[in-house]
DNA sequence: ACAAAAAACTAGATCGATCCACTAAACTGG
DNA sequence: CCAGTTTAGTGGATCGATCTAGTTTTTTGT
């Protein structure tokens, strides 16, 4: 038994006795079609079970209402954001085509199969090209979770969480818990890392109170190694401070920090452990916030007070640079507000002593 | 400045003095051309910038070297796996195309975009469609992870994990390490489930210990709920009640589990943490062994025990048998053998009393 | 009631490649 | 040296849709 070639629309023009090209221009819903013929041939068609062919439209048509995504197939909340995409693409007629970067496949690839679909324009999460390549596409571009104010700007759209709000979410909560020494362990190279040290920077500065900075890293080691830095430095504070009152027992010198803002929920993971393993209570001997509020941080037993990053509005606001800019529109930025997830890692502080 | 447009064969037709077809025949690498016109063709492809039209080739030719993979992006494995099958495809000259699902994108749904894409097969991960179906697809399927032996053998491709052997490997090790009542927390309706619960049953026969099984399912809070059932039957048989603040080995009946082997790694993460959130000790009251040796499991704070699958040896059996049915080959079953990856979950059981 | 305007519909070119049938050139062998 | 075969290269149809420029029909205004 042979397999059915599946109908074009000259099946269907034929079956409805029109033509092509207003089966085209009912599939397309293009105007120039009566209510009863539209209806008739959209009739035809479903009978028939016609669907258009994907390649045919992208080839002939200026407009593909095709949209292509970059992403990095590991990180799990680029992922959510795909979902997010398809979403809020579909919702303004565009399709959405994938394609993965990882170990063994670069950007520059992925970008390149993109372009020979012929996607309209590109979304490309947290771009590791560099701003003047991408700017080169002859696609616009539309930088999604890059640095905020970066390079980029003014060259490719971008779409982003406000990181410095979400860092001053983070050192507010803290605040309103009575903390006063706030560490940050940074995400050294890791995009964005920049911005939120800056922004932690200032915030401290605003509070009048001496930033602390320690160089991690977005994984789970990098906060570890950032931890037991964090560590010695306490240690070292509590034991030779001018100021220590003999017998230390519970041993913290003023100025010693009692909470801590990672650069991320991985970092924050690696950092936890390493607290807990040294003894150290989290949250009764040290506030800790991460960033992301991804899935592993709202795991119960794990419970990370979190800044978290609104992944719809971010897809929504991505599809709508994108398509501003297919339309002529200007290169433009787009900031979302990141919110704070309480969480269990994060309590007032034991008064000095207790 | 306007952009120019890209340029198509025609254009290095032109600019190399051959015809259409000749440069057609050499950007293919198909026999018909001379080798000096062949590398005067690609030397002129290459000055122009020449990039072959995804769109166009793909609507004329009946060979369109276009591998469907359809997957769920917020699984972690079908990540890994994705990337995985970009390189087994690309190393037999298929280029490989993604289609998502997620709850708001049905499986339906991506399957039909990558047949309106014209893809020669399809690689479906974890298919949740009914077998029946995905056999009356117009290209043949392969379906990744699915239930071994299931109802879609004989109908469509299947490539997965020998789920009984992955068990078995579970259970070696725990009896290796003394343990002898061993539960089960499965997967409820998840697909593979029923596999490694039987898988697990026959074992536990063989053994000649009575199975121990509480109804989970593939998400973290499925695990802690079936966790906390087990914690229930434990306090049960230790006819103790429900004084969970002090658990460990104290009160343990003779026949209660001192180890457990979950339906997966998330689950196992569930169940883990209900556990010790209950005062109970892993893996010195109870050994816990996961499903997946996901990212997740090889964190250094988490480690926990796990059966591993192997994602190259996957991608690549995909491919085979996808490439094996366009070729017109026969419906095939591949599988293949996990591991078992020692983490620190699993541990000699302590003598009850001790 | 009739010309002008709008709406409904169609023929044929076209997108950029592949494929088929064919010709021209180069290479055999006896 | 010429028929026969192989290799190199070409023109034109074709994939299935969209798009442009028309033609026919209907509606509208006066």
């Amino acid at each position: 038994m042979t397999a059915a070639p599946r109908p074009t629309m000259a099946d269907v023009a034929a079956a409805a006795g029109v033509s092509r090209a207003l089966v085209s221009i009912v599939i397309r819903g293009a105007a120039g079609a009566s209510e009863s013929t539209r209806a008739r041939v959209l009739d035809v068609a479903r009978d028939l079970g016609y669907r258009p062919d994907t390649r045919a439209r992208l080839l002939r048509s200026s407009r593909t209402r095709l949209l292509g995504v970059v992403f990095n197939v590991t990180e799990p909340f680029h992922a959510e954001l795909v979902e997010l995409l398809y979403v809020a693409g579909g919702a303004r007629g565009y399709a959405v085509t994938l394609s993965a970067t990882g170990p063994r496949r670069s950007e520059q690839k992925a970008m390149e199969s993109l372009l020979d679909l012929g996607v309209e324009a590109a979304i490309v999460i947290s771009p590791a090209t560099p701003a003047a390549r991408l700017a080169g596409t002859p696609v616009p571009v539309v930088a999604m979770l890059d640095a905020p104010g970066g390079p980029r700007a003014g060259v490719v759209s971008s779409v982003h969480t406000d990181e410095a709000a979400g860092i001053r979410l983070a050192i507010r909560h803290l605040r309103g818990l009575g903390h006063r020494h706030i560490a940050h362990l940074d995400g050294g190279e890791a995009v964005g890392s920049a911005a939120r040290r800056l922004a932690y920077a200032q915030a401290m500065a605003a509070e009048g109170v001496p930033p602390l900075i320690f160089h991690g890293g977005p994984l789970e080691s990098d906060g570890s190694r950032a931890a037991r830095e964090l560590l010695a430095a306490m240690g070292a504070r509590a034991g030779t401070g001018h100021d220590t009152r003999e017998g230390t027992a519970k041993g913290r010198a003023a100025g010693a920090p009692t909470a801590v803002v990672v650069f991320n929920d991985r970092s924050a993971l690696g950092a936890l452990d390493t607290f807990r393993t040294a003894g150290l209570d989290v949250p009764g001997g040290l506030s800790v916030v991460g960033y992301d509020n991804s899935r592993m941080a709202r795991l119960e037993h794990i419970n990370l007070t979190s800044i978290g990053q609104d992944g719809q509005a971010l897809a929504e606001a991505a599809v709508a640079a994108a398509v501003d800019r297919i339309a002529g529109g200007p290169v433009r930025e787009a900031v979302v507000s990141p919110w704070l997830e309480p969480g269990g890692t994060t309590a007032a502080p034991t008064p000095p002593g207790s």
